[in-house]
DNA sequence: GAATGTGAAAAGATTCACAGCA
DNA sequence: TGCTGTGAATCTTTTCACATTC
């Protein structure tokens, strides 16, 4: 089942930056760009770690990756610093997006003012429903799905988000393959198969709830410790059963979808 | 600047089972669910591991953490497993949530199917806009912040999503926070604070889509070799100023706010 | 024979702690 | 003196490979 073929290299440290560094410079970036709007000419890595929420152990040795961006005794040079991981991430280049899917959540997509500064705009929006074709979202033409390659040509977008019902995110994202596009942002709820070359992110809020209930199950343990520690006795022969309601469904959109 | 006051202890190793495997938990489950529907019986690790995206030997590491719930030789029963992933995420209890921020974003979780399922019910929506105070979104009354205290605790609920424009989030969180709430989904693009005992797990559409970018620029400078590599000559003084714009924002919501 | 469960090795990520530079 | 930049130590995660069990 599923033509299993994405999985991450992991060990992609991409030119040498680890991609552990790479997913905490919009954190960083973030940071910067609020102490630029506020004048603020230069920054410690003390300062602007506790800004971004990590350590400045981490992020001294982040910004290392980079280059040596920091003047000892004084700090970094904040407008600088935004350019530089800016260009890092290739935020001074326009990204043209398309958004497949316009339902709740791809319409509050579309809507997201984030994208249009950061170098992202949203280039079309595309949904199977004909009802929706023609109409406007965020100011910006719903076409139809048959049009998905034509779009995706002309415009020449290279990054697709994925915001359809589970169901029909695997066609979506082999279609947005076929017609040229290599990096897929999937907020539905299901594991996408693409070739070599591309890459998936995923955005599921069920699984961040998830990880948050498992938590939170486990703080409520300790201050009551010792309740529902029953090891599990029933051997896999006649399955245990409980939590029944196995008709509600278990693959669903990750939010309303088109 | 910002209280720096979280930072998960990362080496949290909740009751021994890694972050890294609790965060993937979720990801086996709906493979699972999937083939419980199929009313697939049993499944291998090669299998699931395929249906989940991950590799065999990690699967079957993680699942080792939770104790040895396969058959050597034939694999995995599915409903066991499906029960015994539920009950370690602490999904075989209900977990009543409140969604603060009902704006475009907030109005797409409201109507999120997956919440339903998995023990996550939507107990309440909150927003500062006296305009929709009374609406019904999902089916569900808006109730106004006013009554945020009130609503949280007769609900008791301990979770709380906040999908709020950047500006209000830290200060919903820390109502949330004093009444109570100690586990928080946090769609602002900011860096919340909050006291020790309280888990915050953020989503940022943002944040992904620069990581996609990152990745697409590298493909994108392989096929051409060598173009832009010009090192960053301009020292931290007269910083450079590439990519104006500075008038864009900065500090905005994770999608239109409420 | 087939597939789990797991020690041990390898790879990555984080933190420490301090030399070195402004 | 103050703060960056970075080797070295530590911790975490992934992968390997095979003994073990059904």
């Amino acid at each position: 089942m599923a033509t299993g073929r994405n999985h991450r290299p992991a060990t992609t440290r991409s030119r040498g930056i680890p991609e552990a560094t790479v997913a905490r410079l919009p954190l960083y970036l973030r940071a910067l760009t609020a102490l630029s709007e506020r004048s603020v000419p230069t920054v410690s890595s003390e300062e602007l770690a506790a800004a971004a929420g990590v350590n400045s152990a981490k992020l001294r040795k982040d910004f290392s990756y980079l280059g040596s961006y920091g003047t000892r005794g004084v700090g970094y040079d904040v407008e600088y610093l935004v350019y530089q991981i800016s260009r890092e991430l290739g935020l001074t280049q326009d990204w043209p997006v398309v958004i497949v899917g316009i339902g709740n959540l791809g319409a509050a997509l579309a809507n997201y003012g984030g994208f249009a500064s950061r170098g992202f705009r949203v280039a079309a929006l595309i949904d199977a429903d004909p009802s929706l074709t023609g109409r406007s979202v965020a100011g910006i033409d719903v076409k139809h799905t048959d049009q998905l390659e034509q779009i995706v040509d002309e415009s020449g977008v290279s990054i697709g988000v994925i915001a359809t019902p589970a169901g029909s995110a695997q066609q979506v994202c082999d279609r947005l393959v076929a017609a040229g596009i290599t990096s897929i942002l999937n907020f539905a709820p299901t594991v996408l198969s693409v070739p070599e070359g591309v890459d998936v992110r995923k955005v599921d809020l069920s699984i961040e709830l998830q990880i948050l209930a498992f938590h939170e199950q486990r703080k409520a343990g300790e201050e009551a410790p010792e309740e529902e520690t029953a090891p599990p006795a029933v051997p896999p022969a006649a399955a245990v059963s409980k939590r029944p309601e196995p008709g509600s469904d278990g693959d669903r959109p990750a939010v309303m979808p088109a």
